[in-house]
DNA sequence: ATATAATGTATAGTATGCTATATATTTAGA
DNA sequence: TCTAAATATATAGCATACTATACATTATAT
């Protein structure tokens, strides 16, 4: 009974994220991108039409600026993003993504579904239901 | 509706793990450790009377050899291990937790139970249950 | 018995996360 | 109005993760 194995959800619940990543980007490798880089870029088509800057990344997805900065500097240089003065204020830059990105969007939402797939494989819709609904909670409980 | 925030569980994953490991370090700010170096000196504690090397820390954490030499090498710095040569096998060299890491092992156990506590609050007995076993099936699906 | 493969550890280089700090611009307040 | 606070972005330095590589030791196979 290894008490560092077994009941502690935060035990798998990191071990499930950290091979959710490395699975990711294996698969991502083809297309040029990591994990990191493939949620932002994904979140960024989503919302291709609105304007979006760095502060709103950095809200969504729980960063730090630095972080966020690096890996737009990263999506920048492999031409997936561009990045405009906006005209409201100069303090913000709106992330826009280039065709070649919005071009992988459909590939990208299909290779998001497949990842959902196979790490909910063998489990019944009213598993997964009653599942959602709690880690619903801890998220609550968490990320406020 | 955003796509990107609701129905996927890996979303929920990323975010949960990633929320966990910033409370955890401001938590263990105080006992100088890291939220990794903190699940390993955890894992040595309670294996403290068997001979342990790297290898097996990379197995147990599926972390790679760079990763898991690199928070024993912090560790070692700040006294919390040492490294011997094993005399079985001039390879090998085996952990050992020192005195003062083992004296905060009942603190580390309290840390450890409190941040499960934290991320389960508001969830019944009945829900945790049922949670687990799910989580328990897409650790098989995804960490093997 | 010796060459080859496997194993355990370490190092180099990169990406992603952090805090602390700096700089520029905008907003608010006296 | 003009200073101070808030906001958006960027940079420096560190920890943790990775792959690729190197090196030493042990195990295997011919």
């Amino acid at each position: 009974m290894d008490e560092n194995k077994s009941k502690r959800i935060g035990y798998y619940m990191k071990m499930i994220a950290h091979s959710m990543e490395n699975m990711r980007n294996k698969t991502l490798e083809k297309i040029g991108l990591t994990s990191s880089q493939f949620e932002i870029l994904l979140y960024l088509c989503f919302k291709k039409d609105e304007e979006i800057n760095q502060r709103d990344l950095e809200k969504n997805f729980k960063l730090s600026n630095p972080t966020v900065n690096g890996i737009l500097n990263r999506l920048e240089y492999k031409g997936f993003i561009i990045r405009e003065m906006s005209e409201k204020d100069a303090r913000c830059k709106n992330i826009k993504v280039t065709n070649e990105a919005y071009d992988l969007y459909k590939k990208m939402k299909t290779i998001a579904k497949n990842m959902e797939n196979d790490l909910t494989k063998g489990i019944t819709k009213e598993e997964k239901e009653a599942f959602i609904n709690v880690i619903k909670k801890m998220y609550d409980n968490i990320c406020k």
